[in-house]
DNA sequence: TGTACATCAGTGAACGCGCGTTCACTGATGTAC
DNA sequence: TGTACATCAGTGAACGCGCGTTCACTGATGTAC
């Protein structure tokens, strides 16, 4: 790549960066605007042009990177969780909750993008979001489907529930996990996330329990 | 009430009302503006100050209100879960997330209003959202609390857990319905919502099942 | 390698617009007597 | 009941500001020969 080219790809690399980083520091995507974006970056507004259209055009590429992050991130606590080839007993489920909170204390903005501008104020946003979650499901479908501890669910449809129950709690518990930095500290802030890990370790076994039941019940 | 007072009650719920309406049509209260609002209600923007300190005043309100009135729904959802004292066959279920689905379409703009800013960008009304899930979390442990089939799990910490999924899952399942109606129409809506009752039906169901397994593992 | 021209990321002035907020006002309703 | 004054929801003009977008430009980098 050209000198040009390589300048050009940091502009705008830098302004993806930029709103990435004002909508998710305590406003939303549709309520920044294009002068503060290019501001942040040290370019002047009319530079904007020169790289999108438009902010919702921004707004889907900057979609189409986090998904793309998040998606790593993941199917990289996925292929720990596979590690174990047992259904989590109390201790490995501990594990796999940290893990996850760790992956979202890592990015947390890409987090908090994905998860408010899905239902958020740009159509456009939600639109492409909502494909790239419909992904992110079938991607842990998959995972799990080589789960030894669900091979007795190996229809599609009912391995994609549990994927979907899962993507959704997921998004639930990294959202009050990044609010509790905001609310509590020092000791305070430990133990309420000490009783979140807990408490989402409590909704994952309470979920694979079923699961195990599946074909089994003993009840009803 | 004297007349005075009649009116000048019309008009501030007007502007709530107008509020509601202008950030669940495709867009976000933090991105509906002041004059949006009285211009709504046919009132000049100066005379939102009367009734007003701010946008972010009326928000707070308008939170609680919707609050109150999603808690009515859920509680009449639940009384009428109650009333079959049995844990939910498949058809009981159904039932259920049917008449979720008609709480949802009875009030859209509600719902929308509460999941869609429950992560929105305003920090005020974050915050305070966050206290009424809290509350209607608690609401629906106490309902669970009175089911026959869940008198093995009278701790309350478990019976939050399950009441916690419940309402996060139902958040999801709320948004998902609404935005179907935009995607599809005729017959194949009908299809696709018929395909999403079934899948909430059969989280309900693998998350009771695990719950009615909560104490008789078997497995792990 | 050197020169002459083309490309194009970034600049800076300018525009019209909707915004939140202030202020002095109007006139219907309320109150005191 | 009638009158004189007080209250106050709603009005309308005005303000300064940040916005998105246009346009002609500059000057460093790229390309052709």
């Amino acid at each position: 790549m050209s000198i040009r080219d390589e300048r050009k790809q940091q502009s705008r690399q830098a302004l993806l960066d930029a709103a990435l980083y004002l909508s998710t520091s305590g406003r939303s995507f549709s309520s920044i605007s294009l002068r503060e974006v290019a501001r942040e970056v040290g370019l002047v507004p009319t530079a904007f042009y020169r790289h999108f259209a438009d902010m919702d055009t921004l707004g889907q590429e900057l979609v189409d990177q986090v998904s793309v992050h998040l998606k790593g991130l993941i199917s990289q606590i996925g292929h720990n969780y596979l590690q174990h080839q047992l259904l989590p007993t109390e201790d490995q489920s501990l594990t796999i909750v940290e893990l996850f909170f760790l992956a979202v204390d890592h990015s947390p903005n890409q987090w908090i993008f994905m998860i408010s501008e899905r239902w958020g104020g740009s159509a456009v946003l939600r639109q492409t979001i909502h494909h790239e979650i419909e992904d992110l499901v079938e991607q842990l479908s998959n995972d799990l489907k080589r789960m030894p501890s669900l091979k007795h669910i190996q229809e599609t449809q009912n391995l994609s529930v549990i994927s979907n129950i899962l993507i959704n709690l997921s998004f639930t518990w990294a959202m009050t996990w990044l609010g509790l930095k905001n609310e509590y500290e020092g000791a305070s802030l430990k133990q309420q996330q000490q009783a979140l890990i807990q408490q989402a370790n409590t909704q994952i076994r309470l979920l694979f329990r079923g699961a195990a039941n599946w074909k089994n019940p003993t009840n009803a």
